[in-house]
DNA sequence: AATCTTAAATTTTGATCAAACCTAAGCGCC
DNA sequence: GGCGCTTAGGTTTGATCAAAATTTAAGATT
């Protein structure tokens, strides 16, 4: 892990945690010596978020925190629920009994954390449940897009909590998933895998707005 | 514009013009000889490139070429498609007469400059147009995730061709859209917009091939 | 002969320094 | 007194150099 790298992880963080309230500029001066660390890994640390879309950067004026608002978080889940609509009937369309296999036992590794409330566990397994999907899917430029902003979501989801009701919502619809795969109901999982994104919103604007986050 | 801008633009081009095959090795002092300037602006625009998918990034192992196949292609506009018919189907519940009318206006531009041949201000003009439908929709963010890869798509129809039987369809595509959009049939603008891309892709591809580029 | 180890060379990453660029305050001029 | 220019401060961008990491190749050992 590089240091640009740490250097990414702990601004996302920071911005997540509200240290930093919405559009302040960002300088080279200032996140250097917070982080102890010289100019150039931050350079890149803030490149690397403005793709994550944390940041906004604009010409010979540096670097913005662009706030986590409803409005962010909505643009987010939209995008992301049509992506995986497209990608789950994509996967309908390829699906064999192996990649179920393979499917059920992420799935299965999820359920288990869940039970035991390993809330940052869970998290990873709910990634590798809809890696398999996007590998069936078998169009890794659009798992790379739709993973661009996973780091941001995990952090996010660690941060506002990831409440008990919210689980079970999970993985009653990763079952249905499975279940409407194996059938190779395109059009179906892609509506199931739309909605689950749609619910995750709406967890996640209540976990917001319970830690006080922009009330509106 | 910034040489970091430059050095960016110019090695897009030459990723485009097939300069460099799949899978090379983009070293930074080849790069920065070739550009003529030391490495950080070179590093820069890798990072931007990243962003655009033209590029992959390895930690500690530098920067590859994305070779532009036809699968890399299928991906872009399949992820483009479900943006575009989210941002439209948003738009119809939002437009009104004003919108309607800056609509039509763009779309007049677009189609005096293509009755002129002049192919690099049809791409701007339907940027234009988009970009208003995007306003509408009043998802800034998605607008943004949607226009990241805009850069990289006009240099592809620069280099690849627009023809004219191509450009018939984006004009009659485009006023069935406006035509959709001012009834608020959400549901059949998004899929004409779907098809619209669809369509996009399909003549991308054909002018691809007529290239000889990755010919299965 | 093949493989593991080690060392050199290349390459990426990080630090420091110089130059170009915006921002803003102070001064003179109308 | 208000407006515009100039200059000074700070910030981003670019260049150069040092250090860490990786890759390549050669050599020794089994």
């Amino acid at each position: 892990m590089t240091r640009s790298d740490t250097i990414r992880d702990r601004i996302r963080a920071d911005i997540l945690a509200g240290e930093w309230q919405l559009g302040l500029r960002l300088t080279l001066g200032a996140l250097s010596e917070r982080y102890q660390s010289s100019h150039m890994p931050v350079r890149e640390a803030l490149r690397e978020l403005h793709g994550e879309g944390l940041v906004v950067l604009e010409p010979n004026a540096g670097a913005r925190v662009r706030g986590v608002t409803v409005g962010f978080i909505e643009a987010l889940f939209e995008m992301r629920a049509a992506m995986e609509a497209l990608t789950a009937r994509r996967a309908a369309e390829r699906i064999g009994p192996d990649h179920l296999a393979e499917l059920q036992t992420a799935q299965d590794r999820l359920e288990t954390h869940a039970a035991r409330g390993e809330i940052d566990l869970v998290i990873e397994a709910n990634r590798g449940f809809h890696a398999v999907i996007q590998g069936v899917a078998n169009n890794p430029y659009a798992a790379e897009l739709a993973n661009q902003h996973s780091p941001l979501l995990g952090a996010l989801w660690m941060r506002f909590g990831y409440s008990g009701d919210r689980l079970e919502g999970v993985i009653s619809d990763h079952r249905q998933i499975i279940q409407l795969l194996g059938e190779r109901d395109g059009q179906s999982v892609a509506q199931v895998a739309a909605a689950h994104v749609a619910k995750a919103k709406a967890a996640l604007l209540r976990a917001m707005r319970r830690h006080g986050v922009d009330a509106p």
